[in-house]
RNA sequence: GCCCGGGUGGUGGAAUGGUAGACACGAGGGACUUAAAAUCCCUUGGCCUUGCGGCCGUGCGGGUUCAAGUCCCGCCCCGGGCACCA
C-alpha cells in the first residue's frame, strides 16, 4: 500500500530500527506544523467539544516539569475525542500582563512587551517539542492590542450596565435613566450595594432628577454601575507613590524597602461582583467541579441569612447586621469600626483626643494583621449612647477594630453572652455581660449554641434560637427598627491598578466626571513612556505618557488588574481574528461552553470567580446563550519536586586578645563550610564521642585557617550547633544521593572552601518541597525530552498517579515508561523481539518492520479488546494512570504471546495515539497509512472477545481465601455450591461437619461460613 | 477554630463491599555477551517454616456484613482552603 503523499524520511534510523525518539518526534513535529495537522475549521455542523487549559503567564523561567501536567491531559483527552469523531477546540495562549514583566522593565529600561515576547517564543518552544495539538493559529494573548480592544469593550458593557433587582439581570444603564425619569428612585432602589458598605442613595421623585444638574446624575448613577468609580480603602505607600496590595505590607510598612504604609480612602475603579453573589452560588449547584472547589467559593461568597437592625442616635441611627436577631436582649455595646464614617460624628468632645488617636492608629494596621493578632483587644469609648430598639435602653457605643469596615455595614450590635469575640472585648473592658440562652456560663465564655433555648428578659424569653430569630424581625419589621436580610462576605473588586503593564482603562475625565470611549475609538493603546515607575507626583506610571488625553480630557491613568483579560479569554479563542465582534454569534453559539476546563486549584477564588461573573454579565446582556463559561472542571495536582539536603556547621568564632594589632573578630563568613552528616544535626544534643572528637579537630583547623586571615588576632572558633540548607539537585548524584564536591565548591563562591567533617562521599538527603528555583530542585522538560523524548514524558507524567493528587517528582520512574514504548515498539519490529521473518510475512519497507495479515488468536484477540475497554473507560473518568498500565500490561502479554498481527496492533496504535502521538504517528505510517494517526476512528471494544468460558473461583472460609477451583462460567449458583462441596481439599477444611452458610457470586467468589 | 481532600510495601501507586498490593521504580538472583549497553527470566509486605503451609497486615479504636482499604461512629496524623464574617 503505497502512501498518496511523499513520505518524510527517518534519517537516523538504522537497519535495525530501534526506537529514536529524537528521529521520529522530530520527523512528526514538523508534519503536523507544514500539514496543519491540528488546525480547527468553522465547521459548526458536527458535534463539538471544547477542551481548555488555564492559560500560562509566560515567565522567564520557562517550564519546568510540572507546568505541563495539565496540558497533557487535557492533551489526551482532545485527541480522543477527535477519535470519537467530535469537533473538538483545543487551544493555548498567554496570560501575557503581569508584574514580573513590569519590574523587570523598571530595572532595566526594556519594554515589558519585548520580554514578554521572548518569554512566550520561549514557551511556545518548550510546548511544541511536548507534541501538543493545539490549534496555534487560535492563540490569544492578553497584552494584544487586538485582544485587549475586546477586554476594553466588555469594560465599556459593564460601566453601561446596572443590576436590576427585579428583574435579577443586568441592564443597561439607560432603562435605569428611563425609570428615574418616570418613577424617580425610591425604596428598595434607594438602597443598593456599593460593594464595601450598604449605602443609601437617598431617594428622589421623578421631578427631583430630572431638576438635577449633569454631575450629580452621573454621581448618582455611579452607585448603581457595575463597573463604578468610588471611595474605597486601599494600602496608600506615600514614599513609592503606590498604592500596594496586601501582602505587599508588612508590620505597616512596604515590604520593599520598608516605607509606611498608610490605609487611605481613594477613588478607585471597581467591578460589582456582589451584585452576582447570589447567582454565583446558585450556578455552583449544576457544575461537574470538584466539591472542595465549589466549597471554596461558597465559603468565599459567604452567605449569612440574618436581619439589619437599626439602633437609633439622636435623630440619626446605627444599623447593624446580624444573624442572631434572637439575642438582641443581650445587646450591651454597639462597637464601630474604625473606619466606619459615622465615628467622628458620634464621638463626645470629651473623648475625641482618645478616639481619633486610636482610629489613627488603628487604620494603618493593615487588614492582615489585625486578623492575624486575634488576642490584641484594642478599642475606645465613643462616648454617645444609642437607644435599644426594643427596650429603649441606652447602649454605648464603642470603636474597636475586630469590626471590619468592609462586611455587613462596619458596625455590630455586641451581644456578649453570645457571641465570643464580643465577649472578650466586654472583659476586656468591664462592660455588662448578660446571659442569652439557658445553659450558658456566661463568667467562662460566650454561648454560641443555635439550638438553645433564648433566656434574656423580653418577648423572645422561652422560644428556641430558630424561632426567636423569625419572631424578631417580625418585631422589628412592625417597629421599623429593621427588617431580614442576607449578607455576602463577597465584595466587589477593586479593579484599577498603579501600573503600566496592563489594559489601558477606556475612560476619561470631563470636569471630573468619567465619560466612556466611544466604542469605535477602541481599544486606547498603551503609551510609550520613559519609565515605568510612578510618577514624581505619585501619579500611575501612565501620567508620564504625552498627551494622555481623549477628545482633549484626560485619560484614566490606572490599568486593570491581571484577571481582566483571562476573564473572557475563552471566549476569543472561538473566533479569534474577528474585528468586529470579541467573537461571532455562531462561534460562540457553536462552541460555547466550555466541556472540560483542566488547571491549578490556587485559582479557585480568584479567576474562577471573575470567569464566571463575566460569563453571567455578557449572558444578561445578551451576548451570549450561556450563563456558566464551563461545564466540567479539573484541577490538576501540583508536581513537587524533591530537593536534596545538606548540612554544615554553624560556625562562631570569637577574638580574645590581641598581641600587636587591634583585637578583631574573624568573619564566620570567612571560614570554610563544613558539610556534616545527617546524623550529626539530628543529634546534636546528644553527639557520640567520635563526632565531638572529629569537631573538635575541625574547630582547631578552622581556627588557624581564620587566623591565617586576620593577621595578629588570636581567636578561637567554635562550632555551636549545625543548620541544614538545600543544594543544587544538579550536583548530586540521582541515585547514591552522593554530592559532588568539586562541582559543589565551584558553584558559589562562599562555598570555594568547603571541607567535609567525614572522609568518603558526602550523601545529601532527599526532601519533597515544591518545585521551584528557590529549592533548586527544578526539572526541565526539556532535558528529559532529550534523553527519553516527549512520549515517554507524556507517559511518565500520567503514570506518575491520579491527576488530581500532588505528588513528587522522581526522575528514577521514567525508566519504566520509557522501557514500555521501546517494547511497543518492538511488537512491530524484529530488531530485538527475537521473532524471525517467515515466509507468510507481510513485510512494509522498513528492513526490521514486521506485522503480519495473520488472524489473531483468541488469547491476542482478548487483550487488545480488554485493553480498548479498559483504556476507553479511564479515559472518560480522568484516569490516566490507570490507562497506562494497561498498555503495559497489553504490550507486556502481547511480548509473551509474540504477536505481530496487524489486527491487533493497529487498533493499538490508534488507542496509544491520544498519549503518545509520535511513536503512534510513525507506527501508523509504517503501517501503511498516507492520513494521519489523529484522523483514525476510535477502535470500540467488541465484548465478545471478553467472554470467559470459565472461571476461577476464590473458594474462602469465613473470609479467609483458601484455595481456587476452577468452573465453568456458565454454571448457576447452585451447581456451584454442589461443585464446590463435592471437592476434596473443600471437604477435607470442613472435616466432615456441614457449613453453616455457603455465599456464592456468580463469577466473583464463594464464601463458606463454618 | 471552621470547611474540603488524604493516610495501602523501601518508593510512585492499583483495587464496581467480593482473591489487598495491579502496573512501575528500586533491590536481589540468573540467562545472553569477551565486555558493556540493550533484552529476557525468577524473587521481592512482615513474621514463622527445609518444604507443604500457617499467622499477621490498608493511620488508631469500635461497629455493620457471609465478606470492609472500601460503609457507619469516635479519635490521631498529613496536605489544601477560609478565618475577629457579626
Amino acid at each position: 500500500m503505497p502512501p498518496s503523499r511523499p513520505r518524510l524520511t527517518l534519517a537516523a534510523c538504522s537497519a535495525t530500527m530501534q526506537y529514536d525518539h529524537t528521529a521520529i518526534e522530530g520527523k512528526w513535529q514538523q508534519a503536523w506544523r507544514e500539514r496543519n495537522t491540528y488546525r480547527v475549521d468553522q465547521d459548526f455542523t458536527r458535534p463539538k467539544f471544547y477542551v481548555l487549559d488555564m492559560f500560562p503567564y509566560p515567565s522567564g523561567a520557562g517550564l519546568h516539569v510540572g507546568h505541563p501536567l495539565g496540558y497533557i491531559a487535557s492533551d489526551i483527552v482532545a485527541r480522543y475525542k477527535r477519535h470519537k469523531g467530535f469537533h473538538v477546540l483545543h487551544p493555548m495562549g498567554y496570560d501575557a500582563f503581569g508584574l514580573p514583566a513590569e519590574q523587570y522593565a523598571i530595572q532595566t529600561g526594556q519594554h515589558p512587551a519585548t520580554t514578554t515576547e521572548v518569554n512566550a517564543a520561549r514557551y511556545r518552544e518548550q510546548l511544541d517539542r511536548i507534541g501538543f495539538s493545539f490549534d496555534w493559529d487560535r492563540e490569544v494573548r492578553t497584552s494584544d492590542p487586538d485582544y485587549y480592544k475586546w477586554t476594553q469593550w466588555i469594560f465599556l458593557q459593564l460601566f453601561d450596565s446596572w443590576y436590576d433587582p427585579r428583574a435579577d439581570q443586568a441592564r443597561p444603564i439607560s432603562e435605569l435613566i428611563a425609570r428615574f425619569e418616570t418613577e424617580g428612585c425610591r425604596g428598595q432602589d434607594a438602597s443598593v450595594l456599593t460593594g464595601d458598605i450598604e449605602e443609601f442613595v437617598g431617594e428622589f421623585t421623578a421631578a427631583e432628577w430630572k431638576a438635577f444638574d449633569e454631575r450629580t446624575r452621573q454621581m448618582v448613577l455611579q452607585h448603581f454601575r457595575l463597573a463604578y468609580l468610588s471611595e474605597a480603602w486601599v494600602n496608600w505607600c506615600p514614599a513609592l507613590g503606590t498604592v500596594l496590595a496586601n501582602d505587599e505590607v508588612k508590620d505597616g510598612v512596604s515590604e520593599r524597602g520598608g516605607h509606611p504604609v498608610e490605609r487611605k480612602r481613594m477613588p478607585q475603579w471597581s467591578l460589582r461582583i456582589t451584585a452576582y453573589a447570589q447567582r454565583l452560588l446558585d450556578g455552583l449547584e449544576g457544575l461537574a467541579w470538584s466539591e472542595s472547589l465549589k466549597e471554596a467559593q461558597r465559603n468565599w461568597i459567604g452567605r449569612s441569612e440574618g436581619a439589619s437592625v437599626r439602633f437609633p442616635v439622636g435623630d440619626d441611627f446605627i444599623e447593624v447586621f446580624t444573624t442572631r436577631p434572637d439575642t438582641l436582649f443581650g445587646v450591651t455595646f454597639l462597637t464601630l469600626a474604625p473606619e466606619h464614617v459615622l465615628v467622628g460624628k458620634y464621638t463626645t468632645d470629651a473623648q475625641r483626643a482618645e478616639v481619633e488617636a486610636y482610629v489613627k492608629q488603628a487604620k494603618n494596621r493593615s487588614e492582615r494583621e489585625r486578623q492575624a493578632e486575634v488576642d490584641r483587644i484594642t478599642g475606645v469609648f465613643t462616648g454617645s449612647f444609642a437607644k435599644h430598639p426594643f427596650t429603649g435602653e441606652d447602649v454605648p457605643i464603642w470603636v474597636g477594630d475586630y469590626v471590619l469596615a468592609g462586611y455587613g455595614t462596619g458596625a455590630v450590635m455586641a451581644v456578649p453572652g453570645g457571641d465570643q469575640r464580643d465577649w472578650r472585648f466586654a472583659k476586656h473592658f468591664g462592660l455588662p455581660i448578660i446571659a442569652v440562652t439557658d445553659g450558658a456560663d456566661i463568667d467562662k465564655e460566650a454561648d454560641e449554641r443555635k439550638d438553645a433555648t433564648i433566656c434574656s428578659e423580653g418577648f423572645l424569653k422561652g422560644l428556641k434560637v430558630p424561632e426567636a430569630i423569625r419572631r424578631a424581625i417580625d418585631e422589628l419589621e412592625k417597629l421599623g427598627a429593621g427588617e431580614g436580610r442576607v449578607n455576602f462576605r463577597l465584595r466587589d473588586a477593586a479593579f484599577g491598578r498603579q501600573r503600566y503593564w496592563g489594559e489601558p482603562i477606556p475612560i476619561y475625565y470631563e470636569d471630573d466626571i468619567p465619560r466612556p470611549v466611544d466604542v469605535a475609538d477602541l481599544p486606547v493603546r498603551l503609551p510609550e513612556i520613559d519609565k515605568y515607575q510612578p510618577t514624581e507626583t505619585g501619579e500611575p506610571p501612565l501620567a508620564r505618557a504625552k498627551d494622555w488625553t481623549y477628545k482633549g480630557f484626560p485619560l484614566e491613568t490606572t490599568t486593570m488588574p491581571g484577571w481582566a483579560g483571562s476573564s473572557w479569554y475563552f471566549l476569543r479563542y472561538m473566533d479569534p481574528g474577528n474585528t468586529e465582534r470579541f467573537a461571532s454569534e455562531e462561534a460562540v453559539k457553536y462552541w460555547g461552553p466550555v466541556d472540560l476546563y483542566v488547571g491549578g486549584s490556587e485559582h479557585a477564588t480568584g479567576h474562577l470567580l471573575y470567569f464566571r461573573f463575566w460569563t453571567k454579565f455578557l449572558y444578561d446582556r445578551g451576548w451570549l446563550p450561556f450563563d456558566e463559561p464551563a461545564k466540567k472542571l479539573v484541577n490538576q495536582g501540583m508536581i513537587q519536586g524533591v530537593s536534596k539536603k545538606a548540612y554544615a556547621l554553624a560556625v562562631v568564632s570569637h577574638s580574645t586578645v590581641a598581641i600587636d594589632a587591634e583585637s578583631r573578630l574573624i568573619d564566620t563568613k570567612q571560614l570554610p563550610l563544613v558539610l556534616v552528616p545527617k546524623r550529626v544535626y539530628d543529634s546534636w544534643a546528644e553527639l557520640s564521642e567520635a563526632d565531638r572528637d572529629a569537631i573538635g579537630n575541625v574547630e582547631s583547623m578552622l581556627r588557624e585557617v581564620g587566623l591565617e586571615r586576620c593577621p595578629g588576632a588570636s581567636g578561637y572558633v567554635t562550632a555551636t550547633s549545625s543548620f541544614e540548607f538545600h543544594v543544587d539537585i544538579q550536583l548530586v548524584d540521582d541515585k547514591s544521593n552522593e554530592l559532588d564536591i568539586d562541582g559543589f565548591r565551584a558553584s558559589r563562591p562562599d562555598h570555594a572552601n568547603a571541607i567535609l567533617l567525614e572522609d568518603g562521599p558526602y550523601v545529601t538527603v532527599n526532601e519533597v518541597d515544591k518545585m521551584s528555583k528557590r529549592w533548586m530542585n527544578v526539572v526541565n522538560p526539556d532535558d528529559i525530552i532529550a534523553r527519553y523524548g516527549a512520549d515517554t514524558l507524556r507517559l511518565y507524567e500520567m503514570f506518575l498517579g491520579p491527576l488530581e493528587q500532588s505528588k513528587p517528582w522522581d526522575t528514577h520512574g521514567i525508566e519504566g515508561t520509557y522501557r514500555f514504548l521501546r517494547k511497543f515498539w518492538n511488537l512491530f519490529h524484529t530488531g530485538n523481539s527475537g521473532v524471525e521473518p517467515v515466509a507468510s510475512t507481510h513485510r512494509v519497507d522498513h528492513d526490521s518492520f514486521l506485522v503480519t495479515d495473520d488472524t489473531p488468536t483468541k488469547a491476542e484477540l482478548k487483550v487488545l479488546h480488554a485493553t480498548l475497554k479498559k483504556v476507553e473507560e479511564d479515559i472518560e473518568r480522568m484516569s490516566f494512570n490507570t490507562s497506562v498500565s494497561q498498555f503495559m500490561i497489553a504490550t507486556n502479554e502481547l511480548g509473551a504471546l509474540k504477536c505481530t498481527k496487524r489486527a491487533v496492533l493497529e487498533p493499538l496504535v490508534v488507542a496509544l495515539a491520544p498519549f503518545a502521538p509520535h511513536i503512534a504517528e510513525e507506527l501508523w505510517e509504517q503501517l501503511g497509512h498516507a492520513e494521519s494517526v489523529t484522523t483514525a476512528p476510535w477502535p470500540a471494544h467488541d465484548p465478545q472477545y471478553l467472554v470467559e468460558d470459565s472461571f476461577s473461583y476464590p473458594i474462602s472460609f469465613n473470609g479467609k481465601t483458601r484455595l481456587q477451583l476452577e468452573f465453568p462460567a456458565t454454571l448457576g449458583k447452585e451447581e456451584v455450591e454442589a461443585a464446590v462441596l463435592a471437592d476434596p481439599e473443600v471437604q477435607k477444611r470442613l472435616e466432615g461437619k456441614p457449613p453453616k452458610k455457603v455465599i456464592v457470586v456468580p463469577k466473583r467468589i464463594v464464601n463458606i461460613v463454618v
